[in-house]
DNA sequence: TTCTAAGGTCAATATAGTTGACTTTAGGAT
DNA sequence: ATCCTAAAGTCAACTATATTGACCTTAGAA
């Protein structure tokens, strides 16, 4: 007998009976998440960081001296789950924190070069995935795929 | 001054300069997902249960008489980790576990009619966001985000 | 009777978060 | 100078969801 090799979820991804017409659409919702993080989750977990801290490099290089408090509220986690994280990519130097000048009660976050490869390199794996779906289906295909997910994104 | 209320993630979707072309992607993806899941998991919060125990009920209620072993191998995830949202849903009756008359060592899961329920309430509300959605989009828009999810969902 | 597959359970650990209760740092107001 | 407050930092206890490893029970098969 073989031995049980442990299954990744995602697998089955076709392999249940549809109850209702739009039940592929819940499960492509669930894979396609986890389609898209898989390898840069691997790539991060190469240089020990995981998706908190990708989430941290992700912001602070699209809003360079973003105040911890403004990450805070971005991220919607609470400061002390943001502290450990954080603590860890400027210890690694992937970030730099200062007093601005004017300022001095807040800190400005900046990446470094070496926060700004990481985070492109981890953001590249989901865009090169994302890239090649949309690839399939050409402009108008990946338009709409934006056009539902932003409807989906504001439901709430 | 006021006072500063909790903010979930999410209102900050638009709020991040775009660094490159599929940054919105990569940003739709991670709301997308949260703006399906959001009604659903309150819902359940307020019968005592997550999306472990729904991802539980959505999988029985579409392979009736399931194994446990085959369930773990659905879920990806590991039996001990199984067993407490497990055994949450068998004492609270949405689950019924016998061994078959034939194959006495491996047991069959079904959901009661108060399983049932449960999970057709939670699943529900995930289909109405997706169906709203996709109203907006028309079915070629629908077929098109399908396209591409199911490419991404692949990638792996 | 012994072997094995399926299931069940216990303990320790990891990750990612929470709330509450502080302290520290630094600027602003009187 | 002193006090007040905002922003940040820290410590502790807790929750939820997972992991691995070790072991036990149940029940059919050789």
């Amino acid at each position: 007998m073989q031995k049980t090799v442990p299954h990744a979820a995602g697998l089955h991804r076709a392999s249940l009976k549809k109850l209702h017409d739009l039940d592929a659409a819940l499960e492509l919702m669930y894979y396609g998440w986890r389609g898209m993080t898989l390898a840069a989750d691997q790539y991060l977990a190469t240089v020990g960081l995981s998706r908190p801290h990708h989430r941290i490099l992700y912001v602070v290089a699209r809003q360079p001296d973003v105040s911890i408090g403004s990450l805070i509220e971005i991220l919607g986690i609470s400061k002390q789950a943001l502290n450990r994280p954080l603590n860890l990519l400027l210890e690694r130097k992937m970030l730099t924190s200062k007093r601005s000048p004017e300022q001095h009660r807040s800190k400005l976050l900046r990446l470094t070069e070496a926060g700004k490869r990481t985070e492109q390199r981890a953001s590249d794996y989901e865009r090169k995935v994302v890239s090649e779906a949309f690839d399939r289906v050409g402009p108008r295909g990946a338009a709409a795929w934006m056009a539902v997910m932003g409807a989906i994104a504001d439901n709430n």
